[in-house]
DNA sequence: ACTTGTTATTTGCAATTTGCTATTTGAATA
DNA sequence: TATTCAAATAGCAAATTGCAAATAACAAGT
């Protein structure tokens, strides 16, 4: 049957985002090639099936080549598909997020990777405005009923830091003294020895998860 | 570059959800073709680039010539996608999930349709077992702050009908004037004139949704 | 050493939400 | 008309959450 011999382009792309100033960033690079050469976009490549177990080792190589990174958490978002997202024609591109901490940008990755608070980032090529956009209200959604924004810091922090990751994911303010009850009921966190100086007031206690990925809740946090 | 040439298949399949008896009921279909011929499997087809706008459109597009039905509610769950899930070769199927009222199957729905309780579902081939697991989660998850059980039944419903729909979709029970003062509270949905005869009891009011669409919550159902 | 400023952390209570049970209502049936 | 059954409502107890004050720990200046 002729239509299985037309075969549509199918790619993945990651939206990167991490914390900077209390505010959610979205990690993008300069495209290399045509088309939109140059300009500011998701990292993001062709799926390589001899060499790609499934599109998320896919998304995971391309971190990795492309980016210069490693992540802890790579989850997939959704496909986008269409004839008219792609110039090169018809094609489908399994979106992932992924989460990391401020540091790993800056000591590991790629020095052609450019942060942009989620607030500024738009005219993005292809329909990567709307992947992103997609991705953050994920994360959103996400955010409230699991660890996942503990993902935007270094494996050991501190509750207020925590909490936050949690006010950026989830765009609104938290209560302090609610949210540590939460934490604490929610058994989501470990003390580790050591604490963290902020210079010129009392030192907070440093944390790290109890479970090493992401934990879904079944109250909100 | 060699490696824009090797395009993996791409199809898409429908997890279809309907209540049935208080519980979930998972519909499939006997596979027409090989691989694996005669075999009850999701609702699902290629992708035709030439005359599908979008993977959405493909499913709906299958949904609708191979089951005859056509669904208020369609839903991307995820990507499944490798080397193994399919004999065919590397493949990614967009994975779907669509929910209707029961009468729908039965009235409108092809013959070759069959209707199987959730716990029941396994043995599938392809990776469909754990497509079916990925949407059952996710209708779960979703159903905890949205309206999407609803859509389990007919427009018109009444709210004992509305709370065994979301208790078979959440996994539990709920408390009933508890539910009734959620739903009165979330505006979700409004009376219609006219009522149900429950046979040997007082008839309950019919009501039907507010909004149209799925529509999502701040607070839990 | 002592005071002041700043942030972390704890504590206690008020307000809200939720869970539970009993009561009332409306229709079919005997 | 009395009885039965499930729908719908009402009222209170228990749990959760929001808020604000009190306390603790450290740095820097007096």
């Amino acid at each position: 049957m002729a239509t299985e011999l037309i075969r549509p382009i199918l790619t993945v792309d990651v939206v990167l985002l991490t914390l900077h100033d209390d505010r959610i960033h979205v990690v993008l690079q300069a495209r290399e090639k045509a088309p939109h050469a140059g300009e500011l976009a998701l990292v993001g490549g062709y799926v390589h099936p001899e060499e790609d177990q499934s599109t998320a080792a896919a998304a995971a190589r391309v971190l990795r080549d492309k980016a210069g990174l490693a992540v802890r958490v790579l989850e997939q978002l959704m496909t986008f598909s269409g004839g008219d997202r792609d110039p090169r024609g018809w094609s489908a591109s399994v979106a992932y997020y992924a989460l990391l901490p401020h540091e790993e940008i800056a000591e590991r990755g790629d020095a052609s990777l450019r942060m942009l608070p989620f607030a500024q980032v738009k005219g993005l090529p292809f329909d990567h405005d709307a992947i992103v956009a997609g991705a953050m209200q994920r994360c959103r959604r996400r955010a409230a009923y699991s660890s996942l924004p503990a993902f935007l810091l270094s494996p050991a922090f501190t509750l207020p830091e925590l909490r936050r990751a949690y006010e950026a994911a989830l765009g609104r303010s938290l209560n302090d003294s609610a949210f540590r009850r939460k934490i604490d009921e929610l058994r989501m966190v470990e003390p580790v020895s050591g604490s963290v100086s902020k210079a010129t007031a009392r030192p907070a206690q440093l944390f790290r998860l109890s479970k090493s990925g992401v934990v879904e809740f079944d109250r909100t946090v």
